[in-house]
DNA sequence: GTCTATATAATGATAGAC
DNA sequence: GTCTATCATTATATAGAC
């Protein structure tokens, strides 16, 4: 009905086709697989998003905006920490979830954003958890936070330049696959940890001036 | 004295310098970086390699030796996994270390080939450090560690990506600044975890049809 | 042994027809 | 609104001079 609305909707094609396979070759596939994927011209897509990189702050924009909305919606019970695992598992999101890791394995301030936004309101889950319980206390909350948060996305973006999915069957697969690898030794880890003693972290604590054990749960 | 020489001479300077430059800017980096890098000519850098791809294979085959042979002359008394924090201390190792995370993002067989080594190196390591009681036996003691390096090299690789270092200067500060922020995370992590009940990874066991607790080392 | 000059291919981006 | 045709740039790789 009104102007530029199917302008509007072609936007958006091609948004979610350069999703789909940023996600799955890297940001640095051509526009013209890109253009492949949405059935139009590599020429059209500039004039739609001016350029590449237009292109590519589109694509964060919408995909972040996604994942921190579904991530707030479906947060609300459990630690911030094993997010991707959960979002992995929903089909719907497996694009996004790719496309993410990818961006911030291409960097740029787009991807500190990111990172910064989801260290911010998974500091809010974990506070949350600790003060319910379920999860331990840290000296340095945001500290963990970034750490849990830049270890999942990493090694999921390292999972994809390693796997390589050539399509969204095979990326979908791969995604699984990580799952299903990690699941248990992730749990072993987050749930004890693997170094029976605590002589590293308090030599370490000792190094930096910093008591060992006084805002510490009991460990055993 | 003997003939060639002064060619193999040539061809390690070419080497090291593209480990610097694709380790500081990653593998797209243009072979006249590296010439330039080196001193000479990109066309030369063809002679001598071939290819772009025999430079990489060559720098490959290089830094994957050194750094298995360096771990194995330094991991004889510790667990494997936090090998990288220990080497990115050594100022001479991180070009080395900076050319693995570079390398094993790009992807491609080569990489995969040397998390599997890493992955058996480790496993051996990891072996000595339960039966020392130095660390907690696992489930899964292979998929623990191949867990283990990737999450630690998916997340170096991450912070180069993210931080961008544009010389070798840096390069060092970024992975000093790294090991750092992650140090106390990292150690809280390893030795308690921090989820401070069972529940999902008894779930977790459940679902996979294995009995919780069985060889598992006391966790309270 | 190294360089300069160039071939070849791919990419992002532009201009103008329809 | 979309395409085709093209430009300009950049990259790897080659050929031949010195």
């Amino acid at each position: 009905m009104r102007v530029g609305r199917a302008d509007l909707n072609t936007r958006s094609r091609v948004r979610e086709a350069a999703i789909a396979v940023f996600g799955q070759q890297g940001l640095d596939a051509p526009l013209r697989a890109v253009a492949a994927e949405a059935g139009l011209t590599a020429g059209r897509i500039v004039q739609l998003f001016g350029s590449k990189d237009g292109l590519r702050r589109a694509c964060d924009d919408h995909v972040f905006g996604v994942i921190r909305t579904a991530k707030r919606d479906t947060m609300v019970s459990s630690a911030g920490a094993t997010m991707i695992s959960r979002f992995a598992m929903l089909d719907e999101f497996v694009p996004y979830l790719a496309y993410v890791a990818r961006s911030v394995q291409a960097g740029g301030e787009h991807a500190r954003e990111f990172i910064d936004h989801m260290v911010e309101d998974a500091l809010d889950y974990m506070a949350d958890a600790v003060a319910a319980g379920t999860v331990l206390p840290s000296r340095d909350e945001r500290a963990r936070v970034r750490y849990l948060t830049e270890i999942s996305l990493g090694h999921l973006a390292l999972r994809l330049s390693l796997d390589a999915p050539q399509d969204a069957e095979e990326l979908a697969s791969c995604l699984r696959t990580h799952l299903d690898a990690m699941a248990l030794p992730a749990l072993e880890l987050y749930t004890q940890g693997f170094l029976s003693d605590r002589r590293m972290l308090d030599s370490y604590l000792l190094y930096v001036g910093d008591p060992p054990g006084q805002e510490q749960a009991a460990s055993a």
